[in-house]
RNA sequence: GCUACUGUGGCUCAGUUGGUAGAGCAGCUGAUUCGUAAUCAGCAGGUCGCCGGUUCGAGUCCGGCCAGUAGCUCCA
């Protein structure tokens, strides 16, 4: 292959993309045959395929999609030719008001005035399209294109407007990518969250309580030692820890801005014939801490981190597992500091993202957000800060990628997007620069000239919510946790009754090291003993028998299917020591 | 919230054109004591999401509500 080919392997994005868009205009092309009364509307590539939306009486269904794969690999069979050509604009509409296209008639109203309009036309079908496109839909490989779903979408994704139905799909150069592909979707089925935590007894979710998960004993166990883990960073990398009320007071969210941009999303209540709110945001709490006291410069840099449970009235079409819950556990913190503090403080953050990221063997990418059109500060202000986020990663040898126009209001940020064995992205870690609390809550300390000056203030969370990055987890892991998290760490098996004293001392030994350690004495044979922990992804199963009572040794085997064979407890205990201790992922 | 779909014992599911519910697993009881992914038998368990309507009769049809699923919108 040529070097000049390799610029049109399926990992270039930009052929890619031009494939997808190619393929949404085979679709599109493959409606209009099969339902010539039905509207178009729009038809992009996107990160994983394609759609296009279309404007139909009825829903489609899933048979529907079938037919349509059937037409498109018609299509490409045609190898037509797709050719491109402009028109002014009068005649652009013209042309789409002939076709009966009113979406596209919308379309090209709303294009600028001195937008070029183009417009791609393979065989009988014409779009309206800036392009680019593949040369024929002869290069598009019939047989790899799958319609994946059919779904309702609003006309230019405003919920006020028409509903129109979307159909996506993927498609690849090469039958076995697509069948690979299909296989991932398959396997992220598999390890969906909401199963496992349903199969391994971690959490559930109930119509009472509707994004409001309740945590199962294992789930805890698992909840618990993530939570003892981040103590004990948390810890080293200088912090402290508070906890503020879940319920205050209306003025204090006043005063704060969260009433006036998000009370929507609040819970509230009514105390005495007060207004109280439940907190949506860490944030203020923490402000009213650090204000509860004068402050020295010599005391900062001051970190106070907060396992705060928050509550936010999410649209239920929008709740999802653990991924999207109406109430969670923020794993927060808020950095107080002089302002030539702020880069050595935002290198520590990272180095602690970095740390904790590594344990759960997270690889990240990390965006920085700068200002949006609707900000609070100056232009200056707002520069200053994101050279100093900037310079921060860029000094710890960092990339990034900027995020032009996604900052919050009150700062820059920088996100921190994992991407877990599946290779699917979580937004989980976020630093923010906040010069807005600081002023609201006329927050001061005392520098060194004895006057009152305003602290910098960074907000931050490393797992994001503990409920979600445990949603994370899960599907990452398969729900085969790591030794040092997972719930059960050793189930010990006799194999038979004769083993049972034996088998009960195995256990209250590795209990008093401080093992999660459970029997089963059901009078199952071995094999559905070993069936069963396997199903239930304990790491290490100890068979016990006869042999080992005399033998005095246990026999381990891992939860992936290898026998260790025969060794003493203390052999096996040590084993188990240094892969908790080391978070060793097996 | 919007569109479509789904909602049957703890779990996974079956229930023909409407005739008042079935399986496997789990559970319980008994037998079995068998060394690396499912031992056998018996028993028990459900006002079929909720409310209303149609009908002689509704898990099955209709309406409303609730919850879930996919996507849209949203995610401070």
């Amino acid at each position: 292959m040529s070097e000049e080919n390799n610029l049109y392997t399926f990992e270039n994005e930009q052929y890619r993309h031009t494939y997808w868009h190619t393929c949404s205009h085979i679709l599109a092309q493959a409606m209009k045959r099969l339902h010539p009364e039905v509207k178009l509307a729009i038809g992009p590539a996107i990160e994983n395929g394609f759609y296009y939306d279309f404007d139909t009486p009825e829903p489609f269904t899933e048979d529907q999609l079938s037919e349509l794969e059937g037409e498109m690999r018609k299509i490409c069979k045609e190898k037509l030719r797709l050719e491109r050509f402009e028109l002014p604009r009068a005649e652009a509409l013209k042309l789409m008001e002939e076709k009966g296209e009113p979406y596209k008639v919308e379309l090209i109203h709303d294009l600028p005035e001195e937008a070029v309009i183009s417009f791609y036309k393979q065989g009988e079908f014409t779009d309206l399209c800036a392009g680019p496109h593949l040369d024929s839909t002869g290069r598009v490989k019939g047989n790899a294109i799958k319609l994946t779903a059919c779904n309702a979408a609003y006309w230019r994704g405003d919920s006020s407007r028409q509903t129109l139905q979307r159909i996506y799909g993927v498609a690849f150069p090469r039958k076995d990518e697509l069948d690979e592909y299909l296989a991932k979707l398959e396997e992220a089925k598999r390890r969906d969250h909401r199963k496992l935590g349903k199969e391994l007894g971690l959490f559930m979710l109930t119509e009472e309580g509707p994004g409001f998960p309740f945590f199962l004993p294992r789930g805890m166990v698992l909840r618990n030692t993530l939570i003892d883990y981040w103590r004990e960073v948390h810890k080293r990398y200088g912090y402290v820890e508070i906890s503020t009320p879940i319920i205050l007071n209306r003025k204090l969210w006043e005063r704060s801005g969260h009433w006036e941009h998000y009370k929507n999303n609040m819970y509230t209540t009514v105390i005495d014939g007060e207004d109280f709110a439940i907190k949506p945001m860490n944030c203020p709490g923490g402000m009213m801490v650090y204000a509860s006291q004068p402050h020295s410069y010599r005391d900062l840099p001051l970190r106070v981190g907060e396992l705060g449970l928050v509550h936010r009235h999410e649209l239920s079409g929008a709740l999802h597992g653990l991924f999207r819950v109406r109430c969670f556990t923020q794993d927060d913190a808020h950095l107080f500091m002089t302002p030539d503090q702020l880069k050595d403080e935002i290198k520590g953050v990272v180095q602690l993202f970095d740390e904790v990221y590594s344990v759960f063997g997270l690889p990240y990418k990390i965006e920085l957000s700068t200002m949006p059109e609707d900000h609070i500060g100056t232009v200056e202000q707002w520069e200053r800060n994101q050279d100093i986020l900037k310079d921060a990663i860029t000094e710890m040898g960092k990339e990034f990628e900027v995020n032009e126009g996604d900052g919050a209001f009150y700062g820059p940020k920088l996100d921190f997007h994992l991407s877990d064995s599946l290779g699917r992205t979580w937004q989980c870690g976020t630093v923010q620069l906040d010069s807005q609390l600081p002023e609201r809550f006329e927050l001061e300390y005392t520098g060194e000239d004895g006057e009152k000056h305003r602290p910098v203030m960074l907000h931050r969370v490393v797992l994001g919510s503990i409920e979600r990055f445990i949603g994370v987890i899960t599907e990452h892991f398969a729900g085969a946790f790591p030794a040092w998290l997972a719930p059960v760490q050793v189930k010990v098996l006799p194999v038979t009754d004769r083993a049972a004293q034996y088998a009960d001392e195995v256990c209250a030994r590795l209990d008093g090291l401080g093992f999660r350690v459970e029997a089963d004495h059901r009078s199952e044979k071995i094999g559905k003993k070993i069936r069963e922990a396997t199903l239930e992804k304990i790491p290490y199963m100890l068979v016990v028998g006869d042999r080992d009572m005399e033998n005095a040794t246990v026999s381990p085997r891992r939860r992936t299917g290898e026998d260790l064979g025969g060794m003493s407890l203390e052999q096996f205990a040590a084993l188990l020591q240094e892969e908790v201790d080391s978070k060793a992922i097996k």
